[in-house]
DNA sequence: TATGAATGAGTGTTCATTCAT
DNA sequence: AATGAATGAACACTCATTCAT
């Protein structure tokens, strides 16, 4: 599948990922990618098989470089209270939005387009996880761990959001006030 | 455009809402509406000038039959108390996720194209007034409104698919259990 | 499938046959079948649900042309002499090849094709069990009966070509000198 | 363009032979040939000049083989009764076809293809000389000597693959049965 | 000798939309 | 109000062929 030419494969997923988030997942296509790439259309399955793997491809970068950017392993190291695991597990997503508010607009579009394939739906076990245990220990409440998942994800994707739409500046809400919303929401 | 034939464009709304669900909003076509509800192809265009249309009607319908159940005139009575209100709304979106998770799907899956038409992001005012005046009153926390709709939103409608997932049932969590996650994410 | 306009029908159909005629069934196209025909390619779609769906429909009217001239009904009349029913096979075999070379071409092409559908090994019931029948009373070989249809098919197929491609004048072989080879094969 | 690599060619031979005994001669793909043979798509290039040279050198190899096998020097040999050399044609492609009915069925697929290549329809002189022969001496029918070649390609052919689909053993019909019945339709 | 990259043309198929009836 | 016919544009995907390395 994947060849050798990096830049092009990049250049490619770039433009897919332009084209989702100015236009949804739903208006890819093979052709306006290459376009926006400068490429001939039939370039594109050059590396990528078909137009899923091309989806799947740019999902699974996006997820790489948000499990690059939150350490993943301090998340389940017992030797580090559950409390500031939890505290470290938001920061790390609250950072990520900030700086890549898109990237968590294109995870939710390529989920919602209703490919079947499982590794779209692989957990994320070390969150997972973390939660669990959290629970377990009394620390968060009692309640499935994708309602806990849900309310970090959609309220730190939203904030960073309407920072980037310039709805208010970065400065109007600190961390602790936005984090506090989530952390309240999680615990028991 | 559209005529008197009420039946008909409730028939072919429910196409399009069944087409949504199953195989998400891009996959809808006048070519597999037309032949859900049994008629010729170019008969939607006589009750639906376009494609968009047709999706903003359902998208619309959805949130009508949203507003309808929750009783929205109450939410700004100030004769009622501002928490009493708050409970309210959470109340009717929850009883509303759980009777039609899929009506929630279904606003999530036509926003997410990206149709270029204002009408989609009409704000509810209602509950944008409710929000506000209880931060004002000090009883939710200080941020910005959508976060707070974000929220509610999104955990109760998780819930909700939860339980049509089969993950779980009804039963198991309590609507207090589920609603005051909801509430602490939202209280000062 | 069929839809009204039966012209328009007959015309694609008629492109089809005229394109696996000169260039063979593999070089069938949607497109080159529009050009031939003056309507657009999409236009082929109206009246066939797909390529396979064209090229099954060409072969299906032809085949019924060739049983509407070899009268079947007489083939299995038990009141006719064996003898005469097997000459009456070989001599409808013979007529339509005579006026319709290109129609047992077209049946060879297609079924070339390696199409997966029953429809087209759909065994000849009338002609296999007048000779199994003639087998059985010890009027022809005791062989399986696709060698004697191989033969009827392939001789007489194969010296209608030769009189269509100009090899020689229809006057130049009597169809009893013809007919008889086929006969010789067959008989006991 | 032929070079010396034979073995690599006979490899990609083999595919395209492959490919059209599976899925018949137009399926034909060099990308298909070059991932069966695991070589580079453009490496095709350096044995075969394009496609159609391709499909010629798969067909010729196997013209090759049939004549190398249906000891051809015979079958003109004055000093040997021309019954005897009948019966010895006939012979050799018999056995042909029972040791390699796949053989047949790849002429018979290429030759479909109408590719507009003379050395499809070189004739077999020899196999012609001798048949003109038998019938000035009046021991074949006087026809047209590609009805008897015809006769003796498709009776035998199907024979062979009755027997390779399992439709019935080998053992089922002696040899001199199924020859008698291409005799008969030959013999004057 | 071998290969990866590249591409333009082609394929089957679906679709939104229009129009005459 | 309803429909069938029509079409042009789009789409995913495959292919034969070329070329630089």
């Amino acid at each position: 599948m994947k060849k050798k030419d990096n830049t092009k494969i990049t250049k490619i997923l770039d433009a897919t990922v332009q084209i989702i988030l100015h236009e949804g997942a739903a208006a890819v296509s093979t052709v306006k990618v290459a376009k926006i790439v400068g490429i001939a259309q039939s370039n594109v399955y050059l590396y990528f098989k078909n137009k899923n793997d091309l989806l799947l491809s740019a999902y699974n970068r996006e997820l790489e470089q948000i499990k690059a950017m939150g350490r993943l392993e301090t998340l389940n190291d017992s030797n580090i209270p559950v409390k500031i695991r939890i505290d470290n597990y938001i920061r790390s997503v609250f950072d990520y939005a900030i700086q890549h508010p898109d990237g968590l607009t294109l995870i939710e579009q390529i989920k919602m387009l209703n490919i079947s394939e499982d590794s779209l739906y692989e957990n994320n076990t070390i969150v997972i996880n973390l939660l669990n245990e959290a629970i377990s220990v009394g620390y968060l409440k009692n309640l499935p761990v994708n309602l806990h998942m849900t309310t970090v994800f959609n309220v730190l994707h939203r904030h960073a959001l309407n920072i980037k739409e310039g709805q208010y500046d970065q400065q109007k809400y600190t961390y602790d006030a936005v984090a506090q919303m989530v952390l309240d929401a999680l615990k028991a």
